[in-house]
DNA sequence: TAAATGTCTATCAAATTAATATGGATTTCA
DNA sequence: TGAAATCCATATTAATTTGATAGACATTTA
């Protein structure tokens, strides 16, 4: 029941992009994000690539390039992410809803196996695809605040005055004193 | 979150233990499960020496020899067999109860992702974890009287009638006159 | 004793995953 | 203008896992 080592880099790093937005810094650069989460960049400029190509991201080149949420948070789906990168979330193809396949048994009707591993089809479902990016940033952003950890994502990491406001900017959120960390 | 195919043909084969057991005859030999359910009978072997030794199945060697279960349904989590073929529930394993294992991230205690991959595994868990295996195979021995279906694994292959009795034998069930299949 | 079965271990092939490498295109800015 | 910093694109490889096959052996029954 695994995810793979690149939908968990994809979604912690969609998940710093949701940081980095609430933070009034949209725009990171790959190695920033591989600096704080410790992932082999080439690595994740591949998965980062192919987020943009889906239209989660969009990127700045050149010198002060980097990427950027291309959608509102409120708008992307953990369950379709993971889908993107890591295929179907059913155990097995013949109780995918997205991408259902025959499966071998004779009588998938009465199948005792195909049932339970529809609920566990379920169950995942109903988790991933509840749940938006703001969500998951929502939560983290509270446990951040309540614990009183710096947050992450300074303000200005060298110059970045001119970079484009977030795309759906919500309420910019006053944000308590903290000292940004790393 | 994929299951393996080991995993499937695990629970396909208890799951045809299960139902055999339920049927008045508990012994299967490795030949009829490939038949029924057409898998590559080499690598079903293996994975039935496996539960064999993980204590789910006994065996009869010799020429009407087979393997039946070694313990009575009620008392075979599926959780606890998927966690022997494929490993721990947990899509991470820094949410796993039972294979807990650092991760990468700099701060678990704040990480978004661990928070929704724990909710996840959590998912995943409220399901296996609470079947048995009896509750598969009532389930589906439900499904196939309803359908009127007729019912797998004919009381006598060809001669088996000193074959020992189920271990902890229910009450033995009058079954509906229906013909056996295959 | 022969046939039918499970037992055991080794090996292999294919697929998937994870990562690396290399060079190019674009932008900034000194 | 040109050098540095960045993203872009593709190819390659290394490691791991998965799925399966092979073959000799042991045991039981008829």
């Amino acid at each position: 029941m695994k995810l793979s080592k690149r939908g968990e880099y994809a979604l912690r790093a969609l998940i710093d992009f949701g940081l980095a937005q609430e933070l009034g810094r949209p725009l990171l650069q790959v190695s920033e994000l591989t600096a704080k989460e410790g992932l082999p960049i080439k690595f994740l400029e591949q998965i980062l690539m192919q987020l943009k190509a889906a239209g989660y991201l969009e990127s700045r080149r050149g010198k002060h390039g980097g990427y950027l949420l291309a959608r509102p948070p409120e708008n992307i789906s953990v369950g379709q992410v993971v889908r993107l990168i890591d295929g179907p979330l059913a155990p097995i193809a013949c109780v995918s809803q997205t991408a259902y396949e025959r499966c071998s048994c004779p009588d998938e009707e009465h199948c005792g196996l195909r049932m339970l591993m529809l609920d566990v089809r379920n169950a995942i479902s109903n988790v991933l695809d509840r749940y938006t990016l703001a969500d998951v940033v929502e939560v983290t952003m509270r446990k951040l605040r309540k614990d009183k950890v710096p947050l992450p994502f300074a303000l200005e990491p060298l110059l970045a005055r001119s970079s484009s406001r977030p795309k759906s900017a919500k309420r910019p959120k006053k944000l308590n004193g903290q000292s940004p960390a790393e």
